[in-house]
DNA sequence: TTGAAAGCGCTACCAG
DNA sequence: CTGGTAGCGCTTTCAA
């Protein structure tokens, strides 16, 4: 029985202009009529039509967000962050997983463009140039993370990453670890990510010193322990495996635990975002830090600018990721030898 | 530049009642006028406005779901396959976080019924009468997980916790644990959940031959470790911990550790849900099984059900808790009197 | 301080 | 198979 404007007006003897003010807090309403209004409302339990006031005002009160996995604490923080933000502000935010398929993400984008959004945060992985036109073409002020450059009305944020996996290597390389693997997860589009190519020019650094591999998997808890079995049982014997995030290191944890191969004695392992998983693993896992909070923070505040001043010049942001050292990595050489794989 | 009908119709030549039935696939249109149209749709970047569309329509394709803390993977879980069920039957569904946050429970109720969603799954733990009247009266299709009961339009789930938290105490009755401690969280309304009532009638029917306390604290792995804290700092010294859910778990297995008590050779540990990763702990949980998946997918098709049949009168469903057993639990007393709290 | 009326963009019904 | 037109529920001038 969804009540209407005009069935409060009629009950509370106004016209529905008179409703809509004072519901909106617009242009003084004498404090009689409002209260008699206010009544009238309670009375019928009448909730605003968010859809014909978001038609008629013209202007949406909500952003979105699309991100490839939420189930991945990495988006959900900074989802969180660009929540607290946008409500602080008076907007809602409304999220779309892509589960990281590329038809999804394109349905998602549509979606969001349809309802009008006032502004949209993209935090996936790859995303194609035509749908970047797209976006760019639908006027909405966007902030993207880790993909596509700045243009328009489209801000950029990204992480470093290659500094991210260098730092790792080398601090890795420093402890006498010759033998890498990275472990990494589909991106969608293209087999190869960024941060697993960060991955493969920086041990390439090394010529011949280092020998590696590379696997992937689906991003998760998962993903992570096939990920380590195809690794281990295909008879590449890392002293060190470096993660493309937390998430999946979790993952690899479990397995290696399972194999009876001790981290960080026998094999190292690293991953990537400082998570709070991260620090309740066992052992707690080395890892970069990414400010999740500090990028959900600034999509929203660029939204905001993007949408105020007309049409800017789109800007980058870029944020380097910070080594964080815990328990899951030591020297090599030890348990490798002590210790042979099943 | 947000275009119109209107807009599309002229480049296509053709009416905007065409448009319509071509973006709609509704009655038959010739092939080469709808030919027409999609080109001028896409030369356009024509995107419709869902806004309008749901207005004019009358009816909304989205369902609503209310979480307590998408952050635990438990509601995740359910949302997921709350979605997937969705798409499948040409629904989208948008989600509210309350954080236990009773404001916040009422602010995202209203958000829903404004948005007219056709229907709402709520999966929060408390909410008081006058919220579900509120909700009742506004004809949309209702789901509650874990709270209020059956009525008019809205269905509901609820898992046999009673069952479940006695199952998990029995057990550790049997491996000769009579010192037991149960880790709750806040539940936004009143300061006892029922999980935790469950506890303390589980144990109480033991008399004194059992102690026990409980102990509660933000949901989380924070709070599950600072829980922990509160409980050892306390003096009090059981045998075993009972969780309220997994994800607490794993901030009690962290503590454990980090205090250098062993898991299950010290304290045994229990968790509730079986959510992924409470096998990706370590050591693994014991814990009790809920069919989240199947959960979401009774959420959605409650829903459907109430939508079609005009009001049908209320329906309930409980599902019963499985007990898992897994490397967190053992027998009582060794570990206890071999080692001291520090 | 309040009311009347013109849309917002789209669907749906009624003609043709 | 296609066009015209009346709303959907609300905001927003413009007058009064």
């Amino acid at each position: 029985m969804p009540r209407n404007l005009e069935e409060v007006a009629k009950l509370a003897g106004v016209s529905t202009s008179t409703v809509s003010r004072v519901l909106n807090n617009v242009s003084v309403v004498k404090t009689s009529t409002r209260t008699r209004v206010l009544k009238a409302v309670a009375q019928l339990n009448y909730h605003p039509n968010l859809h014909a006031r978001t038609l008629a005002g013209g202007k949406s009160r909500t952003i979105g967000m699309i991100a490839s996995n939420m189930e991945n604490p990495f988006f959900f923080d900074v989802f969180k962050a660009l929540e607290a933000h946008a409500q602080a502000s008076g907007y809602e935010v409304v999220v779309a997983n892509t589960d990281y398929d590329p038809q999804h993400l394109v349905s998602s984008i549509r979606l969001m463009i349809g309802r009008r959004v006032a502004g949209l945060a993209v935090v996936v992985s790859e995303m194609d140039q035509e749908l970047i036109q797209e976006l760019a073409q639908s006027q909405i002020p966007c902030v993207f993370y880790d993909v596509g450059s700045a243009r328009r009305n489209i801000t950029n944020i990204r992480v470093d990453y290659r500094k991210g996996v260098e730092r790792i290597v080398e601090y890795l390389y420093d402890l006498g670890h010759r033998s890498l693997a990275f472990i990494g997860h589909h991106s969608g589009l293209g087999p190869t990510s960024e941060r697993e190519r960060a991955f493969v020019a920086s041990v390439s650094r090394h010529g011949s010193d280092v020998e590696w591999r590379t696997v992937v998997d689906r991003d998760g808890l998962d993903g992570g322990r096939n990920a380590t079995r195809e690794l281990l049982d295909g008879g590449f014997q890392p002293s060190a495996i470096i993660c493309v995030n937390d998430f999946m290191a979790v993952g690899v944890l479990r397995e290696l635990r399972e194999r009876g191969l001790s981290v960080p004695g026998d094999v190292s392992v690293t991953g990537f975002d400082n998570i709070k998983l991260s620090e309740y693993s066992a052992p707690p896992l080395t890892t970069a830090h990414i400010p999740r909070a500090k990028i959900g923070e600034l999509a929203f505040t660029a939204l905001m600018q993007n949408e105020e001043t007309v049409l800017p010049a789109g800007r980058e942001v870029v944020i380097e990721p910070e080594l964080v050292l815990r328990g899951s990595t030591g020297p090599a050489g030890r348990g490798a030898a002590r210790k042979k794989v099943s």
